[in-house]
DNA sequence: GATAATAGGTCAACACCATTGACGTATTCT
DNA sequence: AGAATACGTCAATGGTGTTGACCTATTATC
């Protein structure tokens, strides 16, 4: 780690070394990234009281139909308490439907709705959406880039 | 009470086009990249008792010496009430000072101490070790293309 | 068939953190 | 002198998460 010591009136100064300036940049950029993405789906989920948390539920369970209660707690790591709430905001609105499993009654299965389908859709095409388009202003080749940085990154963190 | 008819198999599938693959593929790298990244400096912030505020707070406090505090909360997004807090803590564990402005003695100028820009820099150095890590694997060219990438995306969120 | 285990729902207490609103103080501007 | 500014702080509130306990169905086990 660099020295830090050019410091003033008892205090640090802006002394980040010249040669990590890039890997300052891009995390800063990664947040602004993150916030374009997220901005969207947020602004409509919003319009229907729903959260990031109802995002979440409608995203997994799109893309695992039939999954139960206890998968969802699972995957999204919280207690089932917190994920009653909104479980039942979801079914009132008639995003989601629960059903019990033919092989185990107890088990309840989630599965979206036309219209939960569609407003995943919706979200998850915002996304896409952005994606795609800076994809497309940065090129094929960039895209390529891209993805192997990420992945890079993403194993650290046991993607799997 | 689920007494929704329930949906045939044909209403809500995981019917994720094929071409959008790689979009889908993007949302879901990007989200393990950022754990990937958060997850160290989350860690030892933990040993401190501290949090992600009193990181962002550091961030911005070493890249901007002498910011006030009302820079920094327009800064944050965050209301003073919210932002008193964690700043008296960093005051207390000696990571940063307040000190009147010579201009206007109002204002309260804010600067890392050494060892707060000690901390900072521990933090930060996790993050750009990984990045850099993954910059070099990825090779120069992806470096590039990834940032290229990301400016299109951070460009939608107004970054500065 | 009695009993234990499992999937899920729900109530209660609590904690964290951010928000709004109101008020107080020092300082600077007019 | 009076208004505006920068900051601090108390109080009430809301959202959202947690743990813990208890309850119902349903299945598995002996």
């Amino acid at each position: 780690m660099p020295a830090k010591t050019s410091v003033t009136k008892g205090a640090a100064r802006s002394a980040i070394p010249k040669g990590q300036a890039a890997l300052n940049e891009a995390w800063r950029v990664m947040h602004f990234a993150l916030r374009a993405v997220i901005a969207e789906p947020d602004r409509i989920l919003a319009t229907r009281g729903l959260t990031r948390v109802h995002h979440r539920i409608l995203f997994f369970v799109a893309h695992t139909p039939g999954m139960s209660v206890g998968e969802l707690q699972s995957t999204l790591d919280v207690t089932k308490q917190a994920l009653n709430a909104p479980l039942r905001q979801l079914q009132v609105q008639g995003l989601i439907e629960l059903a019990k499993a033919d092989h185990d009654a107890r088990v309840r299965e989630i599965r979206l709705t036309e219209a939960g389908a569609e407003l995943e859709a919706q979200l998850t095409g915002e996304q896409q959406r952005l994606f795609a388009d800076a994809f497309a202003k940065a090129g094929a080749q960039a895209h390529e880039g891209w993805r192997a940085v990420m992945l890079e990154l993403a194993r650290k963190a046991g993607m799997k």
